[in-house]
DNA sequence: TGATTTTGATAGTAATACTATTATATTTGC
DNA sequence: GCAAATATAATAGTATTACTATCAAAATCA
């Protein structure tokens, strides 16, 4: 699989981290810093104490921490877009085509798939915790013109298409997709740190059941 | 309406804003400074100076910057619970009480009740884009022993409690609720900045219609 | 009026988010 | 294999932020 590999927006970067062995020890880094320590807390020089390296040297790849986690998110839906395609290739029922994409993209990540530098298990609980910080504040306008966002709304897409072949008067695909995705996440983090304000079933992944069910009964009703 | 106020958890305030001229001013110009500027770039200097106050006399009142959007989120919901309250009185038809809360929630705030210091169509705007950093953050569990999230639980379980009412026998009454909750601040979102992540309809609020429609179809399947 | 509380003014510290400079490695092209 | 180019490390420095501390002035309260 070392063959592979995901492409970030140019414009998220200076220099690319994949191009060398200190951009992919910043990227490695960062996924385990910004894990453990949150992104609050999570600075430059901290990163560069952990990998041995200065903070110079970091902001010759990243203009910014803010610009890390962007390159972090963005990866991470290139990533499963590659893999909802993998997913849903040779599948030809519709409905079980958008059965398995909502299980690809409410699931919780337990396996690393050890195909580059990228730790997927922990890139996982940062997409939960803090991907919406990439969007939520006063430079997203720009970011969006740089295109930053065309991952995202690719999978969204994909997803939406997949409703609008079982139900093409469905008026809201969009919608209905991208609030499986950003709930899903929500959810995790509710049933971890804020259980009143989800539903935990014995024996069952339920945000997984609850987002399959609710996608399902919205499209045919 | 002056005899009526909120109460926001006493652990988020050093001293209660409610108590004074200045503590007045600091959340009125909390919520014009970050509605401007966003909570990234909002600072206590900033603020002092939009005042005419200082920095220390702005630290008598609130520990952080976190303290204060956390201020302003809980009141936010004591407000929304109590809007709820009014809007479900007297009303006995269990789904007509679900559409109404349901509208409360997901609703675009227009017009400023004046019942208070605090404008909340800009309000409405600030939990819209940065409500969720009030949780997601390492201090989240500390935060949530100190019980700064019983407001919203209480918004959720009003809810939840209706969607009992009508469908005892639905297993995620919580997720499908705070779901619309989040998601309808997401929608709002993205409908202004990522307009191809939602899906807008000429003449018709597309996200309370779709969340209106979604939470009914989901408790009957 | 005198005592208490609140606010303003000012100063100061540690950390953060950068930029700049130069020396030292490392890589690359010939 | 060596010179040239490039990348990194080491160091220094600035502006801003997120605080804490002190004291005097102003407001209030008893």
């Amino acid at each position: 699989m070392s063959s592979l590999n995901i492409n970030v927006n140019e414009n998220v970067y200076l220099k690319n981290p994949e191009s060398s062995a200190l951009g992919k020890k910043i990227i490695k880094g960062s996924i385990e810093l910004i894990d453990e320590l949150g992104f609050e807390e999570f600075t430059f020089k901290k990163l560069a104490i952990n990998i041995s390296s200065t903070e110079a040297s970091i902001y010759r790849y990243f203009e910014s921490k803010h610009h890390i986690l962007t390159y972090l998110v963005l990866w991470y839906w290139g990533w499963q877009e590659y893999r909802l395609l993998l997913r849903l290739t040779n599948i030809d029922s519709p409905i079980e085509r958008l059965k398995r994409a909502v299980s690809a993209l409410t699931e919780k990540i337990e396996e690393d798939s050890t195909f580059s530098q990228i730790n997927e298990v922990r890139l996982n609980r940062i997409v939960i915790s803090e991907s919406s910080k990439v969007y939520l504040n006063k430079g997203v306008d720009k970011d969006n013109e740089l295109g930053y966002f065309i991952l995202y709304k690719e999978v969204v897409d994909l997803v939406a298409n997949i409703i609008l072949e079982i139900n093409p008067d469905f008026k809201y695909p969009h919608m209905l997709v991208s609030t499986v995705i950003e709930g899903a996440h929500h959810q995790r983090f509710f049933a971890e740190h804020l259980p009143r304000l989800t539903d935990q079933v014995e024996g069952e992944d339920a945000i997984t059941s609850f987002y399959k069910g609710l996608i399902v009964n919205e499209i045919k009703a």
